[in-house]
DNA sequence: ATAGAATGTGACCCAATGGTCATGTGACCG
DNA sequence: CGGTCACATGACCATTGGGTCACATTCTAT
């Protein structure tokens, strides 16, 4: 995290660090992007960023964190109840909340995508460890209340399924992004509830000669 | 491609250069793997690793074309005559294929989910835009046939599922070998089944009150 | 005004990389 | 045997990167 020198810096020139920081890292990968880079852009000599940050990965983790923050607004009042809803609504809010914050802060979205993709390189190991048994304890509790209410099948196999239900989370967003639009409108919608109707009911016609659902 | 020179080379040299860059790729990113490390392993002179090679791309794309090769020994079998299966065997039959590859040739594995999770850097870039559409435009024909035939529900999205067929494929194969196991054996006919019998019915519990299929 | 603390600076350090190139070696041929 | 060609060699080159450090500047408190 940030040395205390940081937070002393007046803020318009700590959200500039912070911008041009997210910008880096958005567009390169871990390994590829620059501090010199970084320090070129927003102005500052570089040894003056080591009196802010610890290194690359430092600054690469306090920049995860601010993400995650900004993720949980999306995302907290989803889950803020979440027995109101069936498990396909709550399933779909979670989507969609996940697909509003990517169009809303489309830099965050790249570098969480980078990070998730950079499964098998060093920084990875370093770095991902822990949000993701949370992520999947969360869809795991989720499911199995889901199964015990009788709205998914008690056959399934849970920690495949819960497995596929994550993993969908971020096709679902890649889908759109790179098929449809990074627009938050009526699309947005459309591609979620054929993503939930997809998981509902799946893809075999239905034997009775009608249409499925 | 590989310059002259190098298929002059006795074979089990060129076997060995060949396994010491699959170990440098299956073990590092594209950006991360090291000519000077494939060179000392191989015990040739780097010089002499550019009078076989371009330069460490064309050695990527050569080894990727050894890998396409090998796989598509795996999956001609299955689409030798696809007309033979409805379309939930064949496309069962098209991830066991794909997971008996993978198993059977670990580093190979490694290097194409290494390269796909590569999106966004040059080399993905610059190596990845062919193979894509072929096998969207095989997955595509396969589910469209598959409509006109009544075996899946002609109400669908059909890009969208093209997708997901597409992404599930990998997915399925990273859910079994980092949960289940790299063996070849019946846990993997379990999971393709589970795998297909989700994409056949979905999740939603029955409403007639029994077991979904 | 002054001293000390806090912060800023950018040349430098070291390591590593992909790729080059002048030279060396060995096989072959006349 | 000498010349030629194909290949082998590894020191070198240029570049890039993360990080350091001696010095400079600014701010604050007395």
């Amino acid at each position: 995290m940030p040395k205390e020198t940081f937070f002393h810096l007046p803020e318009d020139k700590r959200n500039l660090i912070c911008q041009v920081a997210l910008d880096e890292f958005a567009t390169h990968s871990f390994d590829r992007a620059s501090i010199n880079r970084i320090v070129a852009r927003a102005g500052i000599a570089k040894g003056s960023f080591y009196q802010y940050f610890e290194n690359k990965q430092d600054l690469f983790r306090y920049l995860l964190q601010l993400i995650a923050e900004e993720k949980r607004n999306y995302l907290a009042p989803v889950l803020h109840n979440p027995e109101r809803h069936d498990f396909f609504t709550l399933l779909r809010e979670l989507y969609r909340a996940g697909i509003q914050f990517a169009v809303e802060h489309r830099k965050y979205a790249e570098i969480g995508r980078r990070l998730l993709a950079s499964k098998g390189t060093p920084i990875y190991a370093q770095v991902v460890d822990e949000g993701m048994p949370q992520a999947y304890d969360l869809f795991k509790g989720l499911l199995e209340k889901a199964i015990a209410r009788g709205e998914v099948r008690a056959d399934i196999d849970v920690e495949m399924v819960v497995y596929l239900i994550a993993a969908l989370n971020t096709l679902l967003l890649e889908y759109y992004t790179e098929h449809v639009t990074w627009d938050y409108d009526e699309r947005m919608f459309d591609t979620v509830d054929r993503f939930i109707d997809f998981l509902k009911h799946g893809l075999k016609a239905n034997e009775s000669g009608g249409v499925s659902p």
